[in-house]
DNA sequence: GCTTCGCTTTGACTTTTGTCAAATTCGAGT
DNA sequence: ACTCGAATTTGACAAAAGTCAAAGCGAAGC
C-alpha cells in the first residue's frame, strides 16, 4: 500500500481523531486489493467480515429480491461501506459490486470492533458515521415516498450538477440503468423523464446533460432544505 | 419518577451494560413528561436538544413536505427515538407527535453525549441501536422500491400478526389512514388493497384483520428472510 | 335509541409508472 | 473510421396508484 494512499484514508472522517498506534493496528490488518469492473464484492445475507474503503474506482451498492435489482447508492472514493453491519456482527443487508476498476481497502471486522472498544475518539467518529449515514437513508426513503419520479430526477440532477457558464452540467459516470434503478424507477420512465425535462431547458446528450435554466428544475424538484442540503449526498 | 419506570428503561439495550453512575447521571437530567394525544413532540427542522423514550402511549414519527406528510413509523413502549440527530449535534430529519395519551421520558442531548464519551458500554449499546435502526430504514427503502402497494401489505399483516387457531389476527392499534401512510399509500388504496386481499381468504372489520390462510399471504409478499426476519420491526 | 362527526369505503376517472417489443444510438475494440 | 453488441429510446398498451366526490359506517355523546 502506497503512503499517499495511507495519508488519503487518514484523512477520512472516520479515522480523523484515532489514534496512530490503534490506526496503525487497523492497518496492519487491512489487505488492499484490485478489482476489475462488476465484481460483486458482497452478497446480501452474508456475514460481515471486512469494513471496506473504496480508494478508487466506484462501487454500486445493491439489493436483490426475486431476481429483480434495486440501487441503493454509489460510492466514489474515499468512502467507507458496510459500517453498521460490521459493527453488529450481522449479515449484510445490502450487496456490492465494482461498477469500474477499483482498489479497495479491506479491514478484519474484528480489528475495527476491537479499536472501537479501546479508543473513544474513534468510536465518536463510528458514531458520526453510521448518524450520517442513517440520515442519508431517511432523505431517500422521504424522496422515495414523497416525489413523483420527474421530481426525484430533477432533484439529483440539482444535487448533482456544476454550476457553469453554460448552465448546470452533470455528467453521469455509470450506465442510466443504474441512475434509473437508484431512483425508483425503470430506465424507460428515466428516458421519458429526461424528455419530459427537455421544456424545462435540458438537454441531453449521452451521459452529460445541460440544464439551461437550473431555477426551472429547482422549482420542478420541490426543494426540502432538509432533503437536499447536506454534506454527503446519498450518491 | 416511578421506581418500575426507572427498572423499564433501564432494561432497554440502549441502558443495559451502563455504570450505575453514568445511568443516574443521565435520569437525574431527564424529565418524565405525559402528554395527550395528538401534540407535536418534534418538528422536523429544529435543533435536537433531547432524546425521548416512549415509556407509555404511542408516538408516530413522520416528515412533511409540502403540506404532505408520510408516515416514517410507529414507537411503542418501550423504546428511543431521534438518537442519530442527538448524537451528530443536528437537527431533526422527522417530526414526531403522539398518537394516544402518553409518558415520555426526555434525556438532554449534552447528558447523553457526555456518558457516551465516558462510558464504553453505553457507546457500543448506542452503536448497536444505531446499526439497528439504519438497517430498519434500509428495509423499509427496500420494501418500498420493490414491492406493490399490495404486497407491502401483505408483508406488514404477516410481520405484524398474531397467530391463532383462527389464524393471522392483527389488530392496527392506530387510523387505518396512518397505515396507508406508513405504507406508502393513500387510504383509499389500502382500503382497496384490504379488498383485494379478501380473496386470500383476509377478512376485515375495524381495525381487526383476520387472515384465514397466512400462508397465502406470505405467498403474495413474496418474502424476504432479509426484509422480514429482525428483532425490532420498523413499525 | 338516536344523532353527529369523523373515518373509511366505494365509484368513476386520471395520472403515473411499468411491460413488451422494436428501432435506434452509443461506444469499446478493431 | 467501422462494426458489433450493448445500452437507450420510442411506441403501444397495461397495470398500479392517486384524485375527487359521494355514500357508508361507527363510536362518542345526548
Amino acid at each position: 500500500m502506497r503512503a499517499t494512499d495511507i495519508q488519503t484514508v487518514r484523512a477520512l472522517p472516520l479515522f480523523a481523531g484515532i489514534g496512530e498506534a490503534q490506526f496503525n493496528a487497523l492497518m496492519d490488518a487491512a489487505l488492499l486489493q484490485r478489482f476489475p469492473a462488476q465484481v460483486q464484492l458482497i452478497r446480501e445475507g452474508e456475514e460481515a467480515d471486512f469494513l471496506h474503503v473504496v480508494v478508487e474506482g466506484l462501487v454500486e451498492m445493491f439489493a436483490s429480491s426475486d431476481g429483480e435489482e434495486t440501487t441503493i447508492g454509489f460510492l466514489a472514493p474515499v468512502s467507507t461501506f458496510i459500517l453498521a453491519a460490521v459493527l453488529v456482527e450481522k449479515v449484510y443487508l445490502q450487496s456490492a459490486r465494482t461498477l469500474t476498476p477499483s482498489r479497495l481497502l479491506m479491514i478484519p471486522a474484528g480489528a475495527v470492533r476491537k479499536v472501537f472498544a479501546g479508543d473513544t475518539a474513534f468510536a465518536g467518529a463510528v458514531v458520526n458515521e453510521l448518524a450520517e449515514r442513517y440520515r442519508d437513508i431517511v432523505r431517500q426513503l422521504r424522496t422515495q415516498k414523497m416525489r413523483t419520479g420527474i421530481e426525484r430526477l430533477a432533484a439529483w440532477l440539482v444535487a448533482h450538477g456544476e454550476a457553469t457558464p453554460d448552465g448546470l452540467i452533470v455528467r453521469i459516470a455509470f450506465e442510466k440503468v443504474k441512475l434509473a434503478s437508484f431512483l425508483g424507477m425503470t430506465r424507460e420512465t428515466l428516458s421519458r423523464s429526461f424528455a419530459a425535462l427537455a421544456e424545462h431547458g435540458v438537454s441531453v446528450s449521452g451521459r452529460t446533460i445541460r440544464c439551461a435554466d437550473a431555477d426551472a428544475l429547482v422549482r420542478l424538484a420541490r426543494p426540502e432544505p432538509l432533503l437536499d442540503e447536506h454534506g454527503r449526498p446519498a450518491a
